[in-house]
DNA sequence: ATTATTTTTGAATGATCGTTCATTTATTGG
DNA sequence: CCAATAAATGAACGATCATTCAAAAATAAT
């Protein structure tokens, strides 16, 4: 019936993605996003709408695709400890290479977003709760196997994993050394007992 | 000699310290600084040259007053064990308190400008560096006196300690509750043994 | 009181911000 | 081939940003 869109909407939305990722919101200019996209301003608040509401969506792919596929390391078949060790192993060694200094731009957003923006507050809450249940699962079937001697609830030591994982994302942010990193998560993992 | 400043620059730094801590160094324009300070914009840039310097100021502000308190709580004598406990609890209670969605402005500027600004991504890992060393202290102390039964080094604890202060703060940020945050912090101290 | 020195003032600057919109271009259905 | 419709364009907008600076005010030394 008219003119079809002439780029792909995920694909913006990725590169879009990656831009608040590197620099934050409140550094990310429209000026940036239409140069690292190649659209003009009238295309992309066609599309998105405006800064705020692009910004949310961009954050809505973050948890659809890295996010999601973070967690499928712990939701794949294997001994739960095996599963555990490999989802920090696989965290720390992107915090410190491709991903180096991005940290988490769920945890970015909570920082620099969530007491101002009710609604980048409650993603950043749904993505914790998230997290807290895809840990929850894997530590239950651990213990559940007997494979971990903790006394604690699988609702507490996944909290705790999921406070760890938002800790080893700031140490990371500040060139804290992949040994360091290492230790931290090797000493958390000792509360399974 | 000639005419004297009229207002006490530790004050100043102190309530533009608060500003940066809420709204983060991008989101506080030199106006706001204006307005909660009462000066025009020739009073800040003769005192404190201009928003960058303002910023590595008000945080190194922060570190002499705001996080040596907090250390204090680490140094002082009695049972390493109880020191650590009122180190996490104070913490907890200041997050979900007086310091409501704060956060740490370390951890805050870590995240916000870390990868953007060598000089406060330096003055953020001395902070953590001088958290560690206030925690490998204790730990130590708790070790030789035969309290904590951990084979780990006193270094890696630390480490790891310091690691869980930023998880909580990150969690705190996120609206997470009193009982998550105490539950998180009572497993992370079982690392002691 | 006068002069020298420094601070305070507040208007003004140019840059950049997010955003809008009339115009042009491209595609589809008839 | 011709409307009809939607997308792409890019100049332009007002607001706000950090910053500057000449003029005015206030103090200290003489």
């Amino acid at each position: 019936m008219a003119r079809p869109r002439s780029f792909e909407k995920e694909k913006v939305l990725d590169q879009v993605m990656h831009l608040f990722w590197e620099k934050g919101y409140g550094a990310t200019s429209m000026m940036d996003i239409q140069g690292a996209t190649g659209l003009k301003p009238g295309s992309l608040y066609e599309c998105f709408g405006d800064k705020h509401q692009l910004f949310l969506q961009s954050i809505q792919h973050y948890r659809q695709n890295i996010v999601q596929e973070r967690l499928n390391k712990l939701t794949r078949p294997g001994p739960a400890r095996e599963r555990l060790e490999e989802f920090f192993n696989d965290l720390i060694e992107f915090s410190l290479g491709d991903g180096k200094k991005l940290g988490c731009l769920m945890s970015n957003s909570a920082i620099e977003l969530a007491q101002l923006d009710p609604e980048t507050r409650s993603l950043v809450q749904d993505n914790l709760i998230e997290i807290a249940q895809a840990f929850c699962d894997v530590v239950q079937d651990g213990k559940d196997s007997g494979q971990f001697k903790t006394t604690e609830s699988a609702e507490n030591i996944a909290r705790f994993l999921t406070s760890t994982v938002q800790g080893l994302r700031v140490m990371a942010k500040s060139s804290t050394s992949e040994d360091t990193l290492r230790d931290t998560a090797r000493i958390a993992l000792q509360c399974l007992g």
